[in-house]
DNA sequence: AGCGTGACGGTTGAC
DNA sequence: GCGTCAACCGTCACG
C-alpha cells in the first residue's frame, strides 16, 4: 500500500495507477477551466490526460465537487438492525405476510426510503435466516454484524450524512488529529474538510501531520470537499469565490491572489501524495525523503513560490528524459498564458518544459 | 485538433 | 489476517 510507484503518462506527468490525482491538481484543472482555458491546454499544462481532465470537469459540472469518489468499500447495508427489527415485528404481527408486503410497509412506515429499502429477495432472506426463529428476537443486533448503517455514508450524494471511519482509521493517523469539525468527513462528499487541509496547508503549521503521513499523506477520501460552493460566486475569476474560500482557510496565507486557496504548496510534498511531488520516500527511492526536495516545506511562506522545476523534477523523475521531447504547442492567448503564469505563482510556460 | 467514452490495469476498503 | 468483491481511479486508444 505504501509502496506506490509513480508512472509517467504520455504527457510526461506522473500518476499513480488506481489512485486519484491530488486535490490540488484537480482544483487547478477546475480553476483553469474557469479561466477559460481549454481542456486540451489544461491537459498539456498539468500533464494530465485529457480524459482525466474531461472526467474531472464533467464531474465538477455535474456535482460541484472536484473530489474523487469514494474508493473501495462496500455498498451500505440496507438490512440494518432497525430494518430487521421492523421486519421481525411485521412478521410477528402477521406471520402470513409476504415479503413484498413487508417491503411496502417498510416504505409506508418510513423505515426505509425507496433508495435503501431491501429487495423482496433480501427480505425473504432475512425472514429465512434471521427471523426464522422468533424465540431469538435480538440475534441480529447482538451478532457481530450490526454495523450502524445509518452512519454509513458510502454514496456521496444519497447519504449526505457522512459516515465516520475516523473513529477507526482517521484518528489513527498519528499527528492527524480528528477535530470535531473534521469528524464527519471521509466518504461523504459534501464534507466538512477545510481547503487548507485539502491542500496540505496544515502541513505548514503542523509538521507532525507531515511526518504522520510517512510519505503518503492522508487518503484522498479523507480529504474534505472542495465543491462548487467553494468556487462559485463573487470571485473575480469566473465565479471562483475567493471569499468563501478564504473563510474556509483556517490558516493565514501569504497571498491574496488565487494562490491563497491553491497555494503552490499544493504541489509540494506536503500535499496528499508525495508521489506527485516529492514522493514519499517509497516513491522516489528508499531513504530519499521527499522533504529533501520540498523547498516549500522547509520554508513556509517563502517556499510558496514554486517553480516548474519543482513540479517537473519531481513529476518526471522516473522518465525525466521524456520531458525533453515533449514540448506541446502553446495555442494559448497571451492573456491565458499570463493567467496560467500568475496562478499559484507557477510558471507554466510551455516552452520551458 | 479537440473531446467523449469505454476498456484496461490498478488501488482501496467493507465484508 | 486474508481473500473476495465492488466500488473508484487515471491512462490510453478509438471514434
Amino acid at each position: 500500500m505504501e509502496q506506490t510507484y509513480g508512472e509517467v503518462n504520455q504527457l510526461g506527468g506522473v500518476f499513480v495507477n488506481g489512485r486519484p490525482l491530488p486535490n490540488a491538481i484537480r482544483l487547478r484543472i477546475v480553476e483553469l477551466a474557469q479561466l477559460g482555458i481549454r481542456p486540451c491546454d489544461i491537459s498539456r499544462q498539468l500533464r494530465v490526460s485529457h480524459g482525466c481532465v474531461s472526467k474531472i470537469l464533467a464531474r465538477y459540472n455535474e456535482t460541484g465537487s472536484i473530489l474523487p469518489g469514494a474508493i473501495g468499500g462496500s455498498k451500505p447495508r440496507v438490512t440494518t438492525p432497525n430494518v430487521v427489527k421492523n421486519i421481525r415485528e411485521y412478521k410477528q404481527g402477521d406471520p402470513g405476510i409476504f415479503a413484498w408486503e413487508i417491503r411496502d410497509r417498510l416504505l409506508a412506515d418510513g423505515v426505509c426510503d425507496k433508495y435503501n429499502v431491501p429487495s423482496v429477495s433480501s427480505i425473504s432472506r432475512i425472514l429465512r435466516n434471521k427471523i426464522g426463529n422468533f424465540s431469538q428476537p435480538n440475534q441480529y443486533e447482538n451478532g457481530k454484524q450490526a454495523p450502524p448503517q445509518s452512519g454509513l455514508s458510502y454514496y456521496p450524494y444519497s447519504y449526505p450524512t457522512a459516515m465516520s471511519p475516523s473513529g477507526t482509521k482517521m484518528s489513527n493517523h498519528p499527528g492527524v488529529p480528528v477535530t470535531g469539525g473534521h469528524v464527519s468527513i471521509s466518504r461523504g462528499w459534501p464534507s466538512a474538510h477545510t481547503v487548507s487541509n485539502i491542500l496540505g496547508i496544515r502541513a505548514f503549521m503542523d509538521p507532525s501531520a507531515i511526518a504522520s503521513a510517512e510519505g503518503y499523506a492522508p487518503k484522498m477520501e479523507d480529504w474534505g470537499s472542495v465543491n462548487r460552493a467553494t468556487f462559485t460566486s463573487a470571485h473575480g475569476v469566473n465565479g471562483i469565490d475567493k471569499s468563501a474560500i478564504d473563510a474556509d482557510i483556517k490558516y493565514p496565507q501569504p497571498s491574496s491572489t488565487l494562490s491563497s486557496y491553491v497555494p503552490a504548496c499544493a504541489y509540494s510534498p506536503s500535499n496528499q501524495y508525495g508521489v506527485y511531488s516529492g514522493p514519499a520516500g517509497s516513491y522516489v527511492s528508499p531513504g530519499h525523503h521527499w522533504q529533501a526536495q520540498g523547498t516549500s516545506l522547509s520554508h513556509p511562506g517563502g517556499g510558496v513560490a514554486m517553480h516548474p522545476s519543482d513540479i517537473h523534477s519531481s513529476m518526471a523523475f522516473k522518465h525525466a528524459v521524456r520531458d525533453g521531447d515533449r514540448k506541446p504547442p502553446s495555442p494559448l492567448s497571451k492573456q491565458q498564458q499570463e493567467a496560467l503564469s500568475n496562478i499559484h505563482g507557477l510558471s507554466l510556460s510551455t516552452s520551458s518544459s
